[in-house]
DNA sequence: CTGAAAGCGCTTACAG
DNA sequence: CTGAAAGCGCTTACAG
């Protein structure tokens, strides 16, 4: 099996002594061989390590038999995207498919390169995640009739979600941290946000501001301020603006676990006491809150991954999927475990 | 070009009036037609939008355009992991190939996966990363004659490295590190490790004790603790295990940025001053380094990963590249920037 | 410089 | 149930 020296249908048959199509029939129509047949055609196969090759297989049948998948350029995510496109690649592989790994230019979505893939019909689908307000891509692509599925929805404007996507409901679990933050006590809880315009970002801040005002909160009192760098830095930065207002917060909630340990830093660098003093909650339960003591939100990055594949083979049609984030109750924002 | 619909070189000779072959040739040899006929056909390429198939291409050239990049099922590197993919991508791409991903089953190094994706011709060459001491992919691909690069060592156990391979020099990196400290005072000098047997752990747990003993220190004063769990809290209890000791170190050198931290928290609850009372650094310069003011190792990411894909296409011989860590100075341990 | 031929290694109807 | 034929969409020598 040195290079150059792979083994083809072709010898495969004459070394079991049967026609190249019977060989064919054993690898995708086994019923319809004879057992004996079948048999001698599997002892072949398995003496010569014999694997079809991925690129005639996928020139006979119009499969490419890859996903498409294009990497964000901001770093910011990487704590929760690295295990995500962890578990999505496996996810694909189990259905007997790869990952074609691709980059967005500088300040683009990348909608060349989507052109790109497609007019070489170099991937099947797209999987596209690290989605921004009105993001034109599921647009694009579904105009296109190209298949594909979204981690996270495009919001766009005329209010219809073009083609399937999955998502975790950010909204609801920055709700329930605003309600839990009041049942405790809280009526000043801040939000710290990202600047960029990612969906989740913005999905995240609807529902810590749509809670205070169900809540009734005076909203000069609940406040969101955005890091301009999403660095544990900026958040620190954004928790400083929000502890010198007038009404400082008692309670802040971090659009990620990143600027929440910023919150969290910041906090104690003015001798208060996370979860005493003031109460802290981030997103995304990466390893940073885990080992820090931060309340954040578990995406279930497993489920996520497998439901966008599964999507991928749904007939083409508009399907939602929203899973709950689950509260990951610590020390920084000790809330009542009974919260909603 | 809506699915289904995709333009083929076919079409696109006729339309200008000439051959496949011309086609072709316009595509791949242009400076043997001529230049009318060039631009006629251009023309028409243009018009159709016309881009070749990639797996007809592919089978046609025996180049799948497709290099192999395995995940590596460790989620504690993701914080470097993740920005060496997004470059390794972009270098890639640069050649007009992609990646194509894969993951390693629980426990395994995955060569299996490595046979299959060989033997079904779906890439062209692999970039190995996570490499772990004596780890067996590198011969074993060499052995087979499958192109490769690798990021990280493999440290094979007859002393032969197979393969080209680039890496970033940890163990001098380390042993700056140590040297620095020392020359600040420091003899007590502790190190944080990994306790997986990966290659740039070992490397650089090597270079912080080759340096120790160099300078003659004790090494009852200088241990080293693996961390349990990649992680702050994994990092914190080593950091502790150091600091109970008989004769607590007064300089700690962390393996990676996450441990660091987590030696920084320890440290700091403690009532100790990271900088003053106990030195401190970590090892990636990552997003964690720089927002939390921690003297760290920055690896050249785009230089790595650009190296890592121009090794691809060298000439197969063993080669290798070893390139420098930079030293990034910050207040955990203020070392004296002129060192060495 | 341009075009007819063969071939890359499979799969898919379609006859026997 | 098995085999001959055509075809997937390119590229590569090779004649004209």
């Amino acid at each position: 099996m040195r290079r150059g020296e792979a083994v083809t249908l072709r010898q495969v048959a004459s070394h079991a002594g049967v026609s190249r199509q019977t060989v064919s029939n054993v690898l995708n129509a086994p019923e319809r061989v004879e057992p004996a047949t079948l048999a001698k055609v599997q002892a072949a196969i398995e003496a010569l390590g014999y694997q079809p090759s991925r690129t005639a297989r996928s020139l006979a049948t119009r499969q490419a038999g890859l996903i498409g998948y294009g990497l964000a350029r901001q770093a910011g995510h990487s704590l929760f995207m690295d295990p995500f496109l962890h578990a999505m690649t496996e996810s694909i592989e189990q259905t007997g498919r790869h990952v074609l790994l691709f980059t967005a230019p500088p300040g683009h979505l990348g909608l060349q390169t989507y052109a790109d893939l497609i007019a070489q019909r170099a991937v099947d689908a797209f999987v596209v995640s690290d989605t921004v307000d009105h993001d034109p891509r599921h647009a694009w692509l579904a105009e296109r009739g190209v298949p594909f599925a979204s981690f996270g929805r495009a919001w766009p404007k005329d209010g219809d979600q073009p083609g399937p996507w999955v998502d975790v409901d950010g909204a609801r679990a920055c709700a329930r941290l605003a309600a839990g933050l009041h049942a405790e006590g809280h009526t000043r809880i801040g939000f710290v946000g990202w600047q960029a315009p990612t969906s989740a970002g913005s999905d995240r801040q609807r529902g810590w501001r749509a809670e205070c005002e169900r809540l009734g909160l005076d909203e000069h009192e609940c406040v969101a301020v955005s890091a301009e760098v999403d660095s544990i830095e900026g958040g620190a930065r954004a928790a400083a603006e929000l502890l010198d207002s007038a009404v400082p917060p008692t309670a802040i909630v971090g659009v990620s676990d990143l600027l929440a340990v910023g919150v969290l830093n910041e906090v104690r660098r003015r001798g208060l006491r996370a979860g005493r003093d003031i109460w802290v909650t981030g997103f995304d339960d990466s390893v940073l809150a885990a080992s820090i003591g931060l309340t954040s939100v578990r995406q279930p990055i497993a489920e996520l991954a497998a439901t966008v594949v599964s999507l991928l083979d749904t007939p083409y049609e508009d399907r939602g999927v929203l899973l709950p984030g689950e509260l990951v109750l610590r020390g920084s924002a000790p809330l009542n475990s009974g919260t909603r």
